[in-house]
RNA sequence: GCGAAAGUGGCGGAAUGGUAGACGCGCUAGACUUAGGAUCUAGUCCCGACAUCGGGGUGGGGGUUCGAAUCCCCCCUUUCGCACCA
């Protein structure tokens, strides 16, 4: 007999879950409530693959377990799909962004019901239609009236080849995180959320977040990069003004030696006055402001630097101090400039040493007499300070720190700050396919912000996509020429639309009030559904979406709209499947461009989407990387197959049996380590449980000592485990069974702890720490009784050798270990 | 360079202080068969020609412990994150 008919079973019972509409949840009631959610996909016009399919795969495995278990979860699915390849799509094959994106989400919902898997669509939510990004516009004029969204001028990232701007949170190594090209700086008047606004709350709120992962947090963590210090004041006689630099060393004040600003600081060019060589600074500051990012910041970036000739008065000494232009100090860190102290900073250090500039030590090591010129190693955090009353004799310290800020506070040069690395979210994109941002350009004006009532304002569907420098929208006239709805008067419409991850945001939001065209969402709805408990999707979005949606919740949370400030309660991140490529000859993450996919579509043809289910979680721990086998998947359909198999041979059980209870003690032990297992979401050890549970089944049923009665409880026990994995097969022979309701509606089992315990145990029997022997004593033997029982071994006698036994180790149902004594 | 995680048979992996290698893939031998991507049975960490006996074994070295894949220290390798952030 080859392979069961998984074509007609699967769909049949996909098609009896649609109709019945079997995931559908009546959010009025928050129950048993459990928020689960797969982080939402964007239609990409490729076919998913089976690595795609773990992320779905597992959530919906986890869905069905849940249920079973008395939760009512809410499983919603939407799309992400607003974005570039929609519009790159229509340059290459002239197919409108819109028509494109639709059919794809056609395609992916087909594929997702082929897999089994069950989503509540009434609750569907889909960015590119105006009654989503409608609020994405509307969410913005809020943060507007509040300061939380402005405009500015300032240097950017751009990506040439996707011809747009990027946040910084989009450039990995200085690449576009889309597309891998080299980002170039560009200055330009661009829309702003004010994230840093958050940057504290953002940052400790990951304290509490004990139900994600170290390493996301840790990475939030760095991204946002707080570091605490002073800002200390240098006067600036030439043009009198004071300069203020961050440092978090103002305990080194006084070997401040010279002072570096980024070659983009507002005051270059008064500080240069009319010197003559002021026509080559500026070139080179030019060439510093054009050179990438990656270039600028890389490993190993040769400093450069120019003297502007202006000098400052270091405020602790009251000494003029040169002020430089160098490319390691950034524009947008801190206040763009810095005090150098070459002897106790590396890079100071090592610009002093190419520049000639001088060095003057304020920790002195113990001891020894250091000269500050041949100093090859800054002095970080050793030695005391002298020549710097009243600090001399201190270490270097925290309290030392605080002692300097307190001094600078008094003599009115400086105050504690806290500075951060994280930088405002830059959400305007130069691309046509994402959410107008809700702003007209008025002459008499000027910025005017479009009513709410006016809202949505559309993407206009008749555009050209030529692949043309600029975005679509700039060119439609009919979209730009707007009227101000301040004055009336004729008014050019912002053409930049939103960066997609202000989508990605807030869906989940969306999710609990998709249908309703009166309000983003109820707060009533959130309040009772909010927070997410679970959610699930790749580490991809450590911090991008996963930060930003962290933002606009705590904005949402000000604006009295969700209580919760904290989205997402618990996080996990699936690993990713690889599969050996041809085209590199490695083992590498299983995707179309590496050629290297297992399409779902044959697999489920051929063996079922049972079958690829049960391999996909069988694979491995879902949270790691791991490697797909095209032989090994039919060890799952194998597994299936003997399912099928033992169930037609079930009637020739006899009535009565002998080894009841060892099955029955099977099972329990079954229901206890698959519901444990699944609770970890260790689905690889679980279904190794159920094959094991199922080898003892087919080994009573094949002895023919064992009851029908045990045996059918057991059949219908395994069903049950395995219905989170294997949803077709395990409904369809239930329904074969005689049981008239879906699985889904079944309780998960329960074992009963006093029947995982046998009458007899194996115990190991060691001497010295190694195995000697294994004995079968009754579970309940007390120590001596042990004691007897192991000596009584021929073995364990043997290698005793008549040495004396100077203590017994007894580990109750694991083993013994005779110590013996050291005669030497 | 800094930080984190990981390293176990031919392969994916199991075991988080107590019988290392569960479960599966692959492989070997046999059975059965209108032959299928069959199925069933047995075996499968290494060495001692065989073994129910013995030794070794979880990247390498050391330590703690009656007992270590598991805990601690040093080293190696791989992966990931960060990397002129003042």
């Amino acid at each position: 007999m080859p392979s069961y008919d998984h074509k007609t079973i699967e769909a049949k019972w996909q098609s009896r879950w649609e109709k019945r509409r079997a995931v559908e949840i009546d959010l009025s009631s928050s129950q048993n409530k459990y928020y689960m959610l797969m982080m939402f996909p964007y239609p990409s016009g490729d076919r998913l693959h089976v690595g795609h399919g773990r992320n779905y795969i597992l959530g919906d495995a986890l869905y069905r377990f849940l249920r079973m278990r008395g939760k009512r979860p809410l499983n919603p699915m939407g799309w992400d799909s607003f974005g570039l390849p929609a519009e790159n799509a229509a340059i290459a094959r002239s197919v409108h962004p819109r028509d494109w994106t639709l059919n794809n989400i056609s395609v992916m919902k087909e594929q997702f019901k082929r897999w089994g898997i069950l989503y509540d669509w009434s609750k569907e939510v889909t960015s590119c239609q105006p009654d989503y990004y409608r609020w994405n516009q509307w969410l913005f004029l809020r943060m507007y009236e509040k300061g939380l969204a402005y405009k500015k001028r300032a240097p950017v990232n751009w990506c040439p080849s996707c011809q747009t701007v990027l946040a910084n949170e989009q450039v990995v190594e200085g690449r576009c995180e889309r597309c891998r090209t080299e980002v170039i700086q560009k200055d330009l008047e661009q829309w702003f959320w004010k994230i840093t606004d958050y940057a504290d709350r953002l940052l400790a709120g990951l304290d509490d977040l004990d139900g994600w992962p170290e390493r996301v947090k840790t990475m939030q963590r760095n991204w946002i990069g707080r570091s605490e210090g002073a800002e200390l004041d240098f006067r600036i006689p030439s043009i009198e003004e004071t300069l203020t630099v961050f440092t978090t060393r103002p305990d080194t004040v006084h070997g401040a030696t010279f002072m570096v600003l980024a070659p983009e600081h507002p005051w270059v060019e008064r500080l240069l006055g009319n010197g003559e060589r002021d026509q080559e600074i500026l070139a080179w500051i030019e060439r510093v402001r054009n050179t990438p990012r990656l270039e600028r910041e890389g490993e190993g970036v040769v400093k450069e630097g120019r003297d502007t000739g202006a000098v400052a008065v270091n405020p602790a000494t009251g000494e003029e101090i040169p002020i430089w232009l160098a490319n390691y100090v950034l524009p947008d860190y801190g206040t763009g400039s810095i005090m150098a102290v070459p002897a106790h900073d590396a890079r100071d250090l090592a610009f002093a040493r190419q520049e000639g500039l001088a060095v003057r030590l304020v920790y002195h090591p113990e001891g020894d007499e250091i000269d500050a010129d041949s100093l090859e190693e800054p002095i970080l955090d050793r030695g005391e300070i002298r020549n710097a009353a009243p600090f001399d004799g201190l270490s270097a310290g925290a309290e030392t720190v605080g002692r300097f800020i307190a001094w600078a506070e008094e003599q009115g040069f400086g105050r504690a700050r806290v500075t951060y690395r994280l930088r405002d979210w830059l959400i305007s994109r130069q691309r046509y396919w994402g959410t107008p941002i809700p702003v007209v350009y008025c002459d008499k004006c000027g910025i005017v912000t479009v009513p709410e009532d006016q809202l949505p304002v559309e993407l206009p569907y008749d555009v050209e996509f030529t692949g043309k420098q600029g975005n679509p929208l700039s060119r439609s006239q009919e979209f730009v020429t707007a009227a101000c709805p301040n004055c009336g008067g004729e008014a050019r419409r912002e053409t930049d639309t939103m960066d997609t991850f202000v989508d990605s945001s807030w869906y989940f939001l969306r999710y609990l009030s998709a249908k309703d065209d009166s309000q983003m969402f109820s707060a009533a709805t959130a309040e009772s559904w909010m927070p997410i408990d679970q959610y699930i999707g790749g580490i991809e979005h450590a911090i991008l979406h996963l930060l930003y949606a962290r933002f606009v919740t705590r904005v949402l949370h000000d604006f009295g709209m969700v209580d919760v400030e904290e989205p997402f309660t618990n996080l996990f991140n699936q690993g990713m499947i690889t599969r050996y490529a041809e085209a590199s000859g490695r083992v590498e993450k299983m995707s179309k461009s590496r050629g290297n996919t297992v399409s779902p579509d044959q697999l489920i043809e051929d063996m079922g989407a049972d079958t690829e289910r049960v391999y996909t979680l069988f694979l491995g721990p879902p949270e790691d990387e791991v490697e797909w086998n095209d032989d090994a998947v039919y060890g799952a359909h194998r597994f299936l197959n003997r399912i099928v198999r033992l169930q037609e041979r079930l009637s020739e059980t006899p009535p009565t049996g002998t080894d009841d209870d060892e099955l029955d003690r099977t099972v329990h032990r079954t229901v206890e380590r698959v519901t444990r297992d699944l609770e970890k979401f260790k689905f690889n050890t679980a279904i190794a449980a159920l094959m094991e549970l199922m080898n003892a089944l087919s080994k009573a049923v094949e002895d023919r000592s064992t009851s029908r009665l045990v045996c059918d409880q057991a059949f219908d026990t395994l069903l049950k485990l395995l219905h989170p994995m294997a949803p077709h097969l395990t409904e369809e022979f239930w329904e074969r069974r005689g049981h008239p309701d879906s699985l889904l509606d079944v309780d998960w089992p329960d074992f009963d702890p006093e029947k995982l315990v046998s009458e007899t145990v194996n115990l190991a029997v060691q001497v010295d720490g190694r195995l000697r022997d294994t004995i079968v004593v009754p579970s309940k033997a007390d120590e001596p009784l042990v004691r007897s029982l192991a000596l009584a071994s021929d073995k364990v006698s043997r290698n005793l050798d008549g040495r004396s036994i100077s203590r017994m180790i007894f580990v109750p149902g694991r083993l013994v270990n005779f110590v013996t004594g050291k005669s030497a």
